[in-house]
DNA sequence: CGTCGTCTTGACCAAAGTCAACGCACGTGG
DNA sequence: CCACGTGCGTTGACTTTGGTCAAGACGACG
């Protein structure tokens, strides 16, 4: 539970009773292959599923087989927690890669959230965050050139990724295909090849198989008309961690 | 209070106790005319707002001024609720037309939800919804046609405005224009116009102004591909009113 | 009556999609 | 150890969808 603990406490403060709660739980885990479903469109999941290791996504299709990728999710986000309250399922939760995924019962974070108001809070918090992407992830899709679209998301996944101490130096494993990126940015797999490469000829990026580099930073970001303050909205407030790269 | 009590049932079950607190809360109604913002990207706001007349749209822009709609906000709707626990503000939500909110302190709902943990799940369960709306929506302009985008907007708003009783014989009051439209769907003006004439001609719909018919329901719902679950997810499933239309 | 916002139309343009083929790395089984 | 299949990345030629620009029509309202 280290990671959710972690988590929490970049959206607040778990009092010391909370934090002995979480850590006291036992979680249990299950290993899952890639290109697998988590939780699909429509089932009434029972427990929630917390990502411990390893790449998922959040994905809606539609009938004729395009789909439409709402989010990436990395290790230490709690994958869907909307389940909690939301039934059924209105989207699937794919992995990208193997996962490790820890389970919570719904009954556990009912009986949590009755007994300790704060730590309702910050789950309550930590899902209007996921809102938040979402709408930043809208604006991308639905203003922005293909170009600036990319630019976007590597931001965005470079900041999350440093976050929970999967990036250094600008770097990190990104294991996301281009055709998963088209189906995250609304463009066509060719489409994200073609401009990916401009991104590399502008010297802005490198990205070769799952390793991803960002050579230039401040012209990505720039490119990408990129503001992180949407992703981390109370600790940029506060004046915490926020601006980590 | 009525409109929020009426929406809140139909998220769940409230309690005697929390209906009366409810009824009892002197909600402050403020006048606010069309094309205004009630809140803005950036701002802290310290009450969240609740529609109790006109329609309201949620939305981001980026510097260059293009804007993207994110949602748009019928009677009933509390605009604004992810204020309370997530600032500042990411977005923007401006007015349609001239409208009436209710504003309810933040300091009043963090003492409603610590005394009723209830109350603070319906309330959470409206957050998760319009986070739903949200992922539809972004499968509509990231993976839909120009002509189904347009039709499942209209869909969703003649379902919406249904349930709050402002729809009757698949016809409505809709003031948007087609420039809103457009930010909504992340079209351009002039093709919005040029589809809205396809569907007319289809004989899909009659929108003139600000009155909305469909003509056709089962054919608007079958070219937008629209399957109203993600609108009342909990009603839906319980069989409550649900399927209005 | 004039002005403003919205709707409408046409001519033209550009961004992104589609289709098809090929290269390349990797894993598997003979 | 090599042939083969598979998935992903890459490229080119061509098409389509939707954007841009510009002008006119229409209606509400002062």
């Amino acid at each position: 539970m280290g990671l959710l603990v972690r988590k929490l406490n970049s959206l607040g403060t778990l009092t010391a009773a909370e934090h002995r709660l979480l850590c006291d739980h036992p979680l249990v885990v299950r290993d899952v292959g890639p290109d697998q479903d988590l939780v699909r469109e429509g089932d009434e999941p029972v427990h929630c599923l917390l990502l411990l290791e390893g790449f998922a996504c959040r994905n809606k299709s539609l009938r004729d087989g395009r789909r439409q990728i709402l989010a990436f999710n990395i290790p230490g986000d709690f994958v869907d927690l909307c389940s909690y309250l939301t039934q059924p399922m209105d989207h699937s939760i794919s992995t990208l890669t193997q996962v490790k995924v820890g389970t919570i019962p719904h009954g556990t974070i009912a009986d949590w959230t009755e007994r300790f108001p704060n730590l309702c809070r910050l789950l309550w918090r930590d899902t209007l965050i996921d809102a938040a992407i979402n709408r930043e992830w809208m604006v991308n899709v639905g203003r922005r050139s293909a170009y600036q679209r990319i630019a976007h998301i590597l931001c965005e996944m470079a900041v999350r990724l440093h976050a929970v101490g999967l990036a250094q130096d600008y770097s990190c494993d990104l294991p996301i295909t281009q055709g998963e990126l088209a189906d995250a940015t609304g463009l066509s797999t060719v489409h994200v090849n073609r401009v990916i490469q401009e991104l590399r000829g502008d010297g802005l990026i490198a990205l070769n198989g799952r390793s991803f580099t960002a050579l230039d930073w401040e012209g990505l970001k720039r490119a990408a008309d990129f503001d992180p303050l949407y992703l981390n909205q109370l600790a940029a407030a506060r004046g915490h961690s926020g601006q980590v790269i």
